[in-house]
DNA sequence: TGTAAAATTTAGTTATGCCTAAATATTTTT
DNA sequence: AAAAATATTTAGGCATAACTAAATTTTACA
């Protein structure tokens, strides 16, 4: 059996070779909370277990065999939060904790069992795929709502689950996986978005909307029109700002 | 926090010192499967905690703190056994294992929503009772199957919950605590039990028997066995309700 | 292209929790 | 009460997984 911190470091790679490649020492290090030193001597016995391919200085990637074990990992915790969410009624801002723990100690059985209770569901609460039993993802395309235009329609279809202050943020506006909004108005220089969701509005900054990721995007004739208002509006500020600059600057 | 070894620990001098006051090196080693000299170590450190009282020579108690967190844990044991049995189905050979390793790993609000769930349960599968919230152990007043003479009846009210085998087998013969049985024969000489359990004839050893324990002798419309069946049917109406609720809230 | 900065690795240390073997204390037997 | 048997403790080791500090390699830029 592999320790949980061999199981976390491989979680790990995974995750950061999704978008990327190969994973620098550094990078691990300061994803997993510990020092380039000790990232180096886990990789060396990950290495020896056929886990990892890796070169000095070269950085990481997994083996297939790692890959393996590293969605076997995924998909625990993703079972368990979803699990945990909809069967034991935690709230879910709290299940990736609760999973973060658990995801290592279950056994097949257990996560077989949860699988067949939820009905072999494809994403956990925060919208993320779940791994099938033989480490099939399920395919997801979505975009990140940075990219936004003023007056486009979107359905929520991941957010960041590591942080369970800006989950129940986010869960203060409804803004859940699942829940379809508009955006109002995207404020210029990288400024917060105004969106309305089911008829309530709601003011999303930029730092948090980097965590958020969504499908659906769609134009309709209205939102097209309040968007050349929006646009006139737009330059009243530009107006409004550089007079600003020419007084104080 | 405490490390996992050292909560076994303490919850194995629980259990030992339940019967026979101060727990010797020896005993606690043979209980735990390691040598005498890794006890005398862990004990150290638990008294440098404050958690067991001891002398050289002389085997270790547990102190209030230290009774305290062993309550906890097997708390945490015998609530996810009844939860893993009846949520999600696991069989009852199967809840220890997976109990003993997620004893040591749930939040106290996954174990304050496992015990909601299940009604606020007082005994696990095997019938081993389960302290509250506050670390009180609800009172059983139970004897030894072996003690048992020709022509009694009782019911089963707890079984030895660590050998999968014999839970086993003791499910084939329905053997399961609540379940009444009538002696039918005790063989002579130390012999085996002959038991009538809802009409089947079943050879119980001395061996098995020892790990049996009875309660209602003779008591065949006993107020005991009444209670109990209106507590399960109490827990089953909560698990329906929760059910209810999950579907409409 | 050479040097400074950044990243990475090596070497040596610490803490936990187990082990064995040898020393010591206690209990039992004669 | 002394010798033998048993129980317990000390001493020294091993594996895991983190750390710091120093050495090395790579990269970036002047």
């Amino acid at each position: 059996m592999l320790s949980q911190a061999a199981e976390d470091y491989l979680k790990s790679i995974y995750k950061l070779q999704e978008k990327g490649g190969k994973v620098s020492t550094g990078v691990l290090a300061e994803f997993l909370n510990v020092k380039p030193a000790s990232v180096t001597g886990m990789i060396k016995k990950l290495k020896s277990m056929k886990l990892v391919e890796y070169e000095r200085y070269q950085g990481v990637t997994l083996t297939n065999a790692g890959k393996a074990i590293a969605l076997e990992v995924i998909r625990h915790h993703r079972l368990l939060e979803l699990y945990l969410f909809k069967a034991l009624g935690m709230p879910w801002d709290g299940v990736h904790d609760e999973a973060e723990k658990l995801e290592h100690v279950i056994s097949e059985e257990m996560e077989a069992r949860m699988d067949a209770y939820l009905g072999y569901p494809t994403a956990d609460p925060h919208g993320s795929p779940i791994p099938d039993r033989n480490g099939v993802v399920p395919i997801t395309e979505t975009g990140p709502m940075t990219s936004l235009q003023d007056g486009q329609s979107c359905v929520v279809a991941e957010v960041n689950d590591s942080d369970s202050a800006l989950l129940r943020h986010l869960g203060s506006f409804n803004l859940y996986p699942g829940t379809r909004f508009r955006v109002i108005e995207v404020a210029p220089f990288e400024g917060p978005f105004t969106i309305d969701v089911a008829g309530q509005q709601a003011v999303i900054g930029r730092e948090v909307a980097k965590h958020i990721f969504v499908d659906d995007i769609n134009d309709t004739e209205g939102e097209k029109w309040k968007r050349k208002i929006n646009n006139s509006y737009r330059q009243e500020m530009w107006s409004v700002l550089h007079f600003l600059c020419s007084c104080y600057l």
